[in-house]
DNA sequence: CGTGGACTCTCCCCCTGGGAGAGGGTCCAG
DNA sequence: CTGGACCCTCTCCCAGGGGGAGAGTCCACG
């Protein structure tokens, strides 16, 4: 009594045949019986709600080792904050859609702006930094937290407007070094707050009006402009926070200065 | 002069260098120059954009193949469709995982309400459908046209709420046979609109309260009482919707039942 | 003019979360 | 007892990459 093929289970469940022996497979949702002679797969009805539970994470794009994670974990608050966590990953998703989405109607826009790019030597300074090798996509968020720690270690006694500097390799969506400062005389040193040196650099420098959104726009039109100057892209990219969100609430009026390093090809 | 190595394209453009690579491969982006000797991928300034709406596209998780018919289509109206097309899907999507929340949210919460199933002997009824074999993610937008046209054709002579029959495929993301229905005393035929003989069946029937998200919860626990009552389930599952959007604008006054064929275990 | 280091090439295997089908064993009702 | 539905395992396929091996190329500096 109350125990199933794996076809029935399939049509209570609305999972297919091939995924839960897939899900058996993965030790993710074992038959309470398995035929040693035969093989066959026997379910009971207990196993209805796990197997929905699964299902619904599944189409939350959770992967099968995080649901297997959140399954085994037995105390409900805890299960409630992994499960609480893969919410959170969605909504930043989400943020990246949107942020894909403006970006690429402005790439479709037939006709693009002209930007104004200046040369600047750019001599070495030293600044209050927090640096960290992070995930491009868990950049906004390190962010946030590095920055609101600057603000609380610097205050009042910036000297300029913010900035960062960050590694290529970050939007691509892999690993790479980060750093944001604010630039100050005396640079603490409090928490991950410590000063750094940015080295000098030729930077070409242009300045992108507006929401981040859409940024990217703004670094192709730079990089064909470098290029066409008969120079070369090096090293990280430095980005001013001329005026950003700490200067008002009105994206509009954002204005972020971006200084690629370059070097002069022969 | 503008002619760029992959590796200073990859920066200029934040893809890869193994992706970009790959979308040559996919002929999706093809260097503008390849030493035939060496093989060697030289770029040009201008495939920048290109390369940027390419990232942008990738970054909505449309499939490379579409970012190709995308790009080879000249007229920019044209374009914009397709790209509208993948906007619209992305809202698709948004949707469902807003329902695959509300569904997992009711699933984690401890105790579940226990339900009233009815065992009811259905006679074969013929009434005025629309059927079409659908993809499960289709569904939805095809019952919201199917239901508009039944409406047109039936509209105040219907004798009773709207219903529909699902294959269980469906509800697995794949192809299955979907109808929906309104009871008629004559069924019209016009357009996709004509009559069909539902089946005598054993029911069980439960009622599902309110909006459709979450639904799943009341099909597992239909199911396990299915089950639990020496039973099991075959063929498509009915839903009649005895209180719904053409009734009342508020979701949570919505009554749906659900009918799921059963025959008795031996 | 060499040479070393950075860059690039191709090739192959790995990952996730499935879908498709072959070939063969099992269950059960008529 | 037999046919048809059901179930088993197995291998191969997909997208869209990541990672690394092993070898060839480019170029600036000494």
């Amino acid at each position: 009594m109350g125990v199933l093929t794996i076809g029935e289970f399939s049509r209570l469940t609305h999972l297919s045949v091939r995924t839960l022996r897939r899900y058996h497979e993965a030790a993710l949702l074992e038959p309470a019986v398995v035929d040693e002679i035969t093989g066959y797969r026997y379910y009971g009805v207990d196993q209805i709600p796990t197997a929905q539970v699964i299902h619904r994470l599944r189409e939350l794009d959770v992967p099968l080792s995080d649901v297997q994670r959140i399954l085994r974990t037995p105390d409900p608050g805890v299960r409630a904050a992994l499960v609480a966590d893969h919410l959170q990953r969605l909504e930043d998703e989400l943020d990246r859609t949107r942020a894909a989405v403006v970006s690429l109607r402005r790439l479709l826009r037939p006709d693009p702006a002209p930007i104004d790019v200046e040369l600047r030597a750019q001599p070495a300074r030293t600044v209050a930094a927090v640096e960290a090798v992070v995930r491009g996509r868990d950049v906004a968020t390190w962010y946030a937290g590095a920055m609101a720690e600057l603000e609380a270690a610097v205050g009042a006694a910036a000297t300029g407007p913010p900035g960062g500097c960050y590694d290529n390799a970050l939007f691509e969506q892999e690993r790479g070094h980060a750093l944001v400062y604010l630039p100050t005389a005396a640079p603490p040193r409090t928490g991950r707050v410590h000063p750094a040196t940015l080295p000098a650099a030729e930077l070409a420098v242009t300045t992108h009006v507006g929401e981040h959104d859409g940024i990217e726009v703004t670094y192709g039109a730079l990089g064909t402009w470098v290029v066409e100057n008969a120079m070369s892209v090096a090293g990280p990219v430095r980005e001013v926070y001329v005026v950003g969100p700490r200067d008002t609430s009105d994206p509009a009026a954002w204005r972020t200065e971006i200084g690629w390093p370059v070097f002069r090809v022969t």
